[in-house]
DNA sequence: TCATTATTTCTCGAAATATGGAAATATCGA
DNA sequence: TCGATATTTCCATATTTCGAGAAATAATGA
């Protein structure tokens, strides 16, 4: 992964209204939801939620489809997983304790 | 976590040279790194590494100590572990495969 | 106390980003 | 084709962030 692409990524997550639309699409599952019923759930305007969202799918976060008159969308689990692995590339290396930490115990 | 804490961390990652610092402490482990060391490593003046060094640190994402002279700046692997595990909180409910696509292969 | 080294704080113009109304586009049912 | 619904694109304004020079702060050794 390109550092750009990364930090275009975590620049996606780096506002309030995006990183809770992530979030909901993330508990949502693979059958995603809605712009609308997001934009609702966030109260949010539908054009600055649509921003929102376009700017979360070209950052490889979500993805979309059409469905109808509705436009679905989903958490994208390979991309966040991508950036995680990237972030802590070559960490820990012969250090238990901080895997631990990372992997670790409160929420 | 706050989601406002949340973003903060993000906002400090989506910057190239940040999350290169940030990086470049996480494969330093434990020991960590001297600022000026971090500064000459990145090609970056000093007054402005230290700027982003003093963000990633109100972020959660380092923490810092004096040693005589230097200030030796460490990842702080706790906090990076509660970002990634707040970003997927309620992810994956009864769908191992998106599990496995976070955790997943390739890097 | 003074000089040196290491780092931070201050500052500000340039560049990037956020917001939401209005208008445009796409889909559907009648 | 027309009207209603769902979403996006365009646009202007307001706000935030970036980078690095200059000055300030901290620690050391003589």
């Amino acid at each position: 992964m390109e550092i750009s692409t990364a930090t275009t990524a975590f620049a996606a997550l780096a506002q309030e209204t995006r990183l809770a639309a992530f979030r909901l699409l993330v508990r949502a599952g693979p059958a995603g939801l809605p712009a609308g019923e997001i934009a609702r759930a966030l109260k949010t305007a539908p054009s600055t939620l649509s921003t929102h969202l376009g700017l979360l799918q070209r950052a490889g976060l979500v993805s979309s489809e059409r469905r109808s008159r509705q436009i679905v969308y989903r958490a994208d689990f390979a991309g966040a997983g991508a950036l995680m692995r990237f972030l802590m590339k070559d960490c820990c290396k012969g250090h238990p304790a901080v895997r631990a930490a990372i992997g670790g115990e409160a929420a």
